[in-house]
DNA sequence: TGGTTCAATTGGTTCAGATTGGTTCATGGG
DNA sequence: CCCATGAACCAATCTGAACCAATTGAACCA
């Protein structure tokens, strides 16, 4: 299945579960869709044309484009995907203990291993190379801790962080500021782990995973 | 085999893990891997290649090269066995914070479950009775926090928890003293999440599992 | 009220130019 | 002599923009 498709169907399981999108809904303009995407209206189209021929949509000239009756149980059938919700509660219930594991055990090779991390992120001007070097970051201190079971649950957890309704989510709620100020919580951890101080890698993980959920899902 | 093939599987290997390729997503045009790798077109086109006579990358021409289904396989199946003391590492990190979370979102069906299960294990007079409750309810716990990647997670930890070394430790370590113990504790943890006192919760379940570590493990 | 007109909107189509994997070939080093 | 290299070229595909045709809704008039 193309990626766009698979961009275009969590959208409207997202919208089938929050009511924005019932049955007989008209769903975003093409054009529009070629904003929220950020891809090519060719690839929307091609993406268009599958889910109607799978019978979720039907469309009209001048009119617009609407979802079926079948298209509900094909929405409410799917296997729903984990939220960004879900996601930063779990990297707030292990990440910090990971990060205090690491400042305990991990070798000279495992922080120098970070520390370029670290390092690529702060040149990084744009989303996507901020964002690659973030995951790495995260992953390198995890695996400091050189426990193999918890990089399996990580691949599991970035996994999930590859979801297409994660990637639109950051990529609304980014900007170089952001940015600057994730960096700024990356070294500071990056220091505690140097410092071989658990208690401050751990609050440190800690308050960063927070400004992260409450940037990405809004303050409760 | 190549290096150039070897660094391209390395770079696979490595995006597949922070997410940047997932099955069936596009990798890098060929002469954006001449650029990377600093390596001639030729020599990244005879790595393709192999990666495609292997089945782990399909080409198209004008479209470009994507991640087979079969690579993920390759990429993320390796079995790493996981150590009685790895498991419990994960479990000290994960299941507190579960716990403190369940005492604040489980619903009164997840407390009459997780009350089922810690009946069954005060009632089992045997090891396996007893393990097999005691199974149940952290999971029942960690059900209660309604949050399906945790979910996810926790089976990969159970996984874990399958393998034959865990089960003749977990036995040779066991005795009706024990098990009255960590019924106890249970007993403990099931009260916090009736108070909805995570605190309580939390440390209950700490205490509990640094017992069950040091029973299984030896006191350090 | 009812009908007409017209500009804006929206899905459908076309096309030139850029991209991308595949191929050929002159060059030069081993 | 052999073969890797890099550049040019090829064919399939994608991309962005313009344009087309169906529809809508507001403005306007009798």
């Amino acid at each position: 299945m193309e990626t766009v498709e698979r961009s275009l169907r969590a959208l409207l399981t997202e919208g089938a579960q929050d009511g924005t999108f019932r049955p007989g809904s008209k769903l975003p303009t093409e054009r529009a869709l070629v904003e929220r995407l950020a891809v090519p209206r060719s690839a929307i189209r091609r993406a268009l044309d599958t889910l109607e021929r799978d019978g979720v949509v039907i469309r009209h000239v001048g009119r617009g484009t609407f979802l079926t009756e079948a298209a509900v149980q094909q929405v409410d059938g799917a296997p729903a995907d984990t939220s960004p919700a879900e996601i930063m509660q779990v990297r707030l219930l292990l990440e910090p203990g990971v990060a205090a594991l690491a400042a305990r055990v991990a070798t000279q090779a495992d922080l120098e291993r970070i520390g370029e991390c670290l390092a690529g992120g702060g040149a990084s001007e744009d989303f996507e190379g901020f964002e690659s070097w973030d995951a790495r970051l995260h992953r390198a201190i995890a695996s400091a801790a050189h426990n193999g079971l918890l990089m399996n649950m990580f691949d599991v957890l970035n996994t999930a962080r590859a979801l297409p309704v994660w990637g639109t989510l950051k990529r609304r709620t980014s900007s170089p500021e952001r940015r600057r100020c994730y960096h700024e919580e990356h070294t500071e951890i990056v220091e505690a782990l140097r410092d071989r101080d658990p208690e401050s890698a751990e609050a440190g993980m800690r308050r960063h995973l927070e400004n992260v959920s409450d940037n990405l899902l809004g303050r409760h």
